[in-house]
DNA sequence: CGGAATCCCGGTAGATACTG
DNA sequence: CAGTATCTACCGGGATTCCG
């Protein structure tokens, strides 16, 4: 087994790190995969869970995570229409990173909190 | 212990995990702090691992990761003058993050390439 | 060598209005 | 309800030039 890829990759199109860090890195992203993990939720659900996201944006998201193979997206033909979108495995795997990255995180706030004492 | 922060968080702006992957996530960020967790390099060793970067974005990058807490600057007063920068304790535990992102990214990959055939 | 200053372009994402 | 269609503004990041 030899080292991961990305120690050779050079530049940034070449890096999944980064290429994944940019994708999910862009606004809201974060936020909608997370409500995502307690759950399937319907598109009004995220709008009213996400005050401010506009319409486009919102689609776009939860198509770009469509897209990647984080989320599915499931249509119920009822009256009136009901869409729900879901986590994949993987998207919940995904989920997990958020979470060790929220962990970073706030270990950095509570240093800082300690300093400004 | 409570739940983590974040879940209370609705704005991208009051999120920590939003706000640090938009920071890690910008463009070059997460192959400089790579590139340093092999030891210490200098500006023009980073340019130079890094071809294609341009000074300004490079310095941009350097200032955001000290300014984070995530590396130290380091100038040495010798003729000519030689500056080194090199991850702090918490840039290498982001390196650690960096990491699980990666294989978390080449499972994709290998799923996909899998379907692919 | 290690940057700072300036200019500029393209893409992201927000606002708004409308539709199946 | 669950989106799409446009149109715009902002700014991240690249190219270039110059400085201590």
């Amino acid at each position: 087994m030899e080292t991961l890829q990305v120690k050779a990759a050079v530049t940034p199109e070449e890096c999944v790190v980064t290429r994944t860090l940019a994708f999910v890195g862009s606004r809201w992203t974060p936020l909608v995969i997370w409500h995502l993990l307690d759950g399937p939720r319907r598109y009004g659900d995220l709008r009213r869970l996400l005050p401010g996201i506009s319409p486009k944006t919102l689609a776009d998201r939860l198509h770009a995570l469509e897209e990647q193979g984080l989320t599915t997206r499931t249509v119920y033909p009822e009256k009136p229409p009901r869409v729900e979108y879901a986590l994949t495995p993987r998207g919940r795997a995904l989920g997990e990173i958020l979470d060790s990255v929220a962990r970073w995180a706030e270990e950095d706030e509570r240093a800082g909190a300690r300093a400004a004492t």
